[in-house]
DNA sequence: ACCATTATTTAACTTTTGGTCAATAAGTCC
DNA sequence: GGACTTATTGACCAAAAGTTAAATAATGGT
């Protein structure tokens, strides 16, 4: 066995706290490790984007950054199951459903829905990941987009005709699209501030303040879809 | 004098459209080369990041990244510069000017701004650079917000009293500020969804489009104001 | 035409970083 | 308690990427 001239450079950050030292090496569950592995590198790319370095990710495990290899062939395939579990994974099809609930007026549809959806997407790791995918290759926010235009624009754009009562019998305009986005991009900007710019305009605990500002935004939008397109 | 083996390797792209080779050094003046440098690196960083690698940025240029060390002393410092050019140098107070002019009614006023705003502002640069710089340090955005904060939101809030018919006098709510986010931030989406997540659902090239849709989000945002705000 | 200046390149150094492989040791089963 | 499995590590590699120093060659002034 050989040391290294400076191996003092490697102290096993996580056992020091202990006073006396537990040089024992951890050993864990195959499946516990790699799940475990993977929540950090959720926040660690969230944090750091893909362009973080291996070895710091697994510091903070305190775990040599070979270990990495023997639960993911490569620094890719991690990053793949990390956008896997972040987007795909959090869909809810229960949004549809509700959006198609005919015993909900369209202003409660719109309210419970935005509602539960900022819920799950203001979150630090979907809204950072997000942006660091469309910042690259968009090859995740496409994905995303994808499942936004053909699952909930259109629910949404129905019940703001019914709102506004109008039929719903052409396919959305632009104007209607791009009003909508109005919204829906006033709702991502709160993650946006917050996630992004680093911003606590209120208090990121304070959830009913959070859900006040939210009603406000579609209240507004509903309100004026119908003066605008009356 | 001596060559590199694999020579073949530096065609000096720039000059091979020619025919014939033109193997001679281009010598620039020291400002213009810097000019010419620092845009090529707002395009650059815009595009790949400040992560990206400067061999690939000179590389556009035709010219040694080790070049890039004569004008800039180091990558921090070229990122600085960029950095001042892309949002120190575009803001203009005229914005302030116009927002303060009495001979505007508050909507003329919030329709001209985010018009003009959103003209300076939805750029590809503008936008990329400064998420990029929210992903990282907040040093740029913290600097971008401050301005906004400091100069614009107030009198837009100040503004939006007016059309409404309500007295300036205390300071802006935050509600106030949250419902002014909505617009700021669905303007801001508009900009989002093309320079980052790569859309382009109506053409990029029909300004005409671009500012119907400001135009209604500003509409819609006074309108709904003056029902939330009475 | 020559010289001084300096823009530009060439070559090399260093650190970083994804990835490999053999050695080591923590559990587990008998 | 010994053997087997495999989680974990240490040492190392090669390519990438920022940085430096010296050599080279345009350009302008005289």
């Amino acid at each position: 066995m050989r040391f290294t001239e400076d191996s003092v450079s490697s102290p096993n950050n996580a056992e020091i706290s202990a006073g006396v030292a537990t040089p024992t090496r951890k050993r864990m569950g195959t499946a516990e490790r790699k799940r475990q592995i993977l929540d950090s590198a959720i926040q660690f790319f969230a944090k750091h984007g893909i362009d973080g370095q291996l070895r710091n990710l697994t510091k903070e495990l305190g775990v040599t950054h070979t270990l990495l290899y023997h639960y993911f062939p490569t620094k890719d395939a991690l990053i793949q199951e990390v956008y896997k579990e972040v987007f795909e994974s959090r869909w809810k099809p229960e949004w549809e459903e509700l959006l198609d609930d005919d015993s909900l007026t369209p202003e409660e549809k719109l309210n419970a829905f935005y509602l539960d959806y900022s819920n799950t997407v203001l979150t630090y790791d979907f809204v950072r990941i997000l942006i660091f995918s469309g910042l690259s290759d968009h090859s995740i926010s496409d994905k995303f987009f994808e499942l936004l235009r053909s699952r909930l624009l259109p629910r949404l754009i129905r019940e703001t005709r019914k709102y506004c009562g109008r039929p719903n019998t052409s396919k959305p305009t632009q104007r209607e699209l791009e009003f909508l986005m109005g919204l829906h991009g006033g709702v991502f900007y709160i993650g946006m501030r917050r996630w992004i710019y680093g911003q606590a305009i209120y208090a990121a605990e304070s959830p009913d303040t959070e859900q006040e500002i939210i009603r406000d935004r579609v209240q507004a939008y509903l309100h004026s879809a119908k003066s605008l397109f009356a």
